[in-house]
RNA sequence: GUGGAUGUAGCGUAGUUGGUUAACGCGUCAGUUUGUGGCACUGAAGACCGUGGGUUCGAGUCCCAUCUUCCACCCCA
């Protein structure tokens, strides 16, 4: 028989680094919930409508990435590509907005896009994400990038900068566009193939073109920030000098257009110096829950993603992270023996202790092999004497020292907690 | 989607210009060891050499296709 491998772009977490991927959640969980950030669950798949007015109908990723198909009932349905769409689907069916404002929601949860696989990029990956909604004001924008910060802070990750950008409102972004599609306009013939096809669709990303013919036809050109409308620019101005204030290094960069179409005024991204990744991206959008049909909300929000942040945690060796080893193997071998095992195990277990004895009718000495493999940190024979006794030893095996016990659930649980 | 590289037991590797039963280390299982683990020694299991074709008397080695993984472009988290 050939053996079935797992689809492309798609990965086992396995028993030995799951608890790796607890810890982080974990972790982080605690960072939102003192943010004020509630879980919220959604489901992986949507109707494709929900993307196509949510994410923008002329993105990479709408166009070209997504899992769509038809289900019996003869719907388009998609895998979620990204957890805003669906966040704010949800905000609006279940009435959150008539909840005091704002509402605050994370998501941990996995994404689908149909994409080239390459390292740190998977078709099927996580993110954790945050979504603030209800506040047009700066001060949002300013507690959903500290929070982004405080998560790379509390994982000790170090090597990351914060990049901001504002790519202005409906307003004067059109406005904009028209200026700048005329500075490339006199050159379009000029740039590269792929730039050309930028022009029509979505300008802003010719100035981001790594081909060095068109950076240099880009020099001189009219930048985004410069067209601002006076209350994108002031909102801005507001959030950097907030920003500067509680002392949070950022630099401004004018290329981040991000690939959602949904995303207004602040933008920003934290990146990972070492390899150039972008590991948390987000901003503010406040065209979208209009967009899904609700009424006009205000909102903020990131995404990051998950592999690559356990990538760069498992960088810094971080020695808080173990594996949970048992406290105590209990070695027995007849039926008695067993039997007196299983009771003192369960026992011992509903004391929350993490016990672990043999099932495998393993030889004596195999079960003290196994339970050294293990690491179990204690040890417990269960044989005749102690049966007959009703006394028993338990070992710590990092020592090797032994202590005296009566075979009683109740006595061993002091000398090994 | 485009271009380039990769693929041998669970993991890491060896495999000479194509030549019999594909080798080693780690790991796994068992034994030496019916009463106390780590060490050591012995043994075993485990690979249709990514998959499918082709060339050849003969292919893990050569050719083609395909898939996977990785890299670049693109884009993103």
């Amino acid at each position: 028989m050939e053996m079935i491998q797992r689809p492309k772009g798609t990965r086992d977490l396995l028993p030995y680094e799951s608890y790796k991927w607890q810890f982080v959640e974990r972790k982080l969980a605690k960072v939102l919930e003192d943010y004020g950030f509630k879980e919220i669950r959604l489901p992986v798949f949507e109707y494709t409508e929900l993307f196509q007015r949510g994410v923008g109908e002329t993105t990479d990723v709408v166009q070209k990435e997504m899992y769509t198909f038809d289900d019996k009932g003869g719907r388009s349905i998609t895998l979620r590509p990204e957890g805003t769409a669906g966040t704010v689907r949800a905000y609006l069916e279940n009435g959150m907005s008539s909840k005091p404002s704002p509402s605050k929601v994370y998501y941990n949860m996995g994404m689908y896009r149909y994409e080239n696989v390459q390292k740190g990029r998977l078709r099927e990956f996580h993110q954790i994400g945050v979504e603030l909604l209800g506040s047009q004001s700066y001060l949002a924008d300013v507690d959903t990038i500290l929070v982004g910060k405080s998560i790379f802070d509390t994982l000790n990750i170090p090597n990351i900068s914060l990049n901001i950008n504002s790519i202005g409102c409906q307003k004067c972004r059109g406005e904009y566009q028209k200026i700048l599609k005329e500075f490339i306009g006199k050159n379009l013939d000029k740039y590269c193939d792929t730039c050309k096809t930028r022009f029509d669709k979505n300008p802003l990303r010719i100035l981001d073109c790594k081909e060095k013919r068109c950076k240099e036809l880009n020099v001189g050109a009219p930048m985004m920030i410069d067209y601002l409308c006076e209350e994108c620019k002031t909102h801005f101005e507001n959030v950097k000098s907030a920003l500067t204030a509680v002392k949070v290094d950022y630099t401004i960069d004018s290329s981040i257009v991000r690939g959602l179409d949904y995303y207004t005024k602040t933008v920003f991204e934290f990146v990972d110096e070492k390899t150039g990744l972008t590991v948390l991206g987000g901003g503010r959008y406040d065209g979208l829950v209009e967009e899904i049909g609700g009424p006009h909300t205000p909102a903020v929000g990131f995404a990051m993603g998950v592999e690559r942040l356990m990538e760069m945690f498992e960088e810094t060796n971080n020695t808080e992270v173990q594996e949970k080893v048992p406290d105590l193997y209990i070695v027995s071998c007849g039926n008695k023996e067993n039997i007196k095992a299983i009771e003192i195990a369960e026992s011992l277990r509903n004391q929350g202790v993490y016990v672990e004895k043999d099932i495998m009718e393993r030889s004596f000495n195999a079960q003290l092999k196994y339970a050294d493999k293990i690491n179990s940190k204690n040890l417990l024979v269960i044989g005749e004497n102690e049966l007959s006794t009703n006394k028993a030893k338990i070992k710590n095996m990092a020592t090797g020292e032994e202590q005296e016990t009566e075979l009683l659930a109740s006595s061993i649980v002091k000398l090994i907690k």
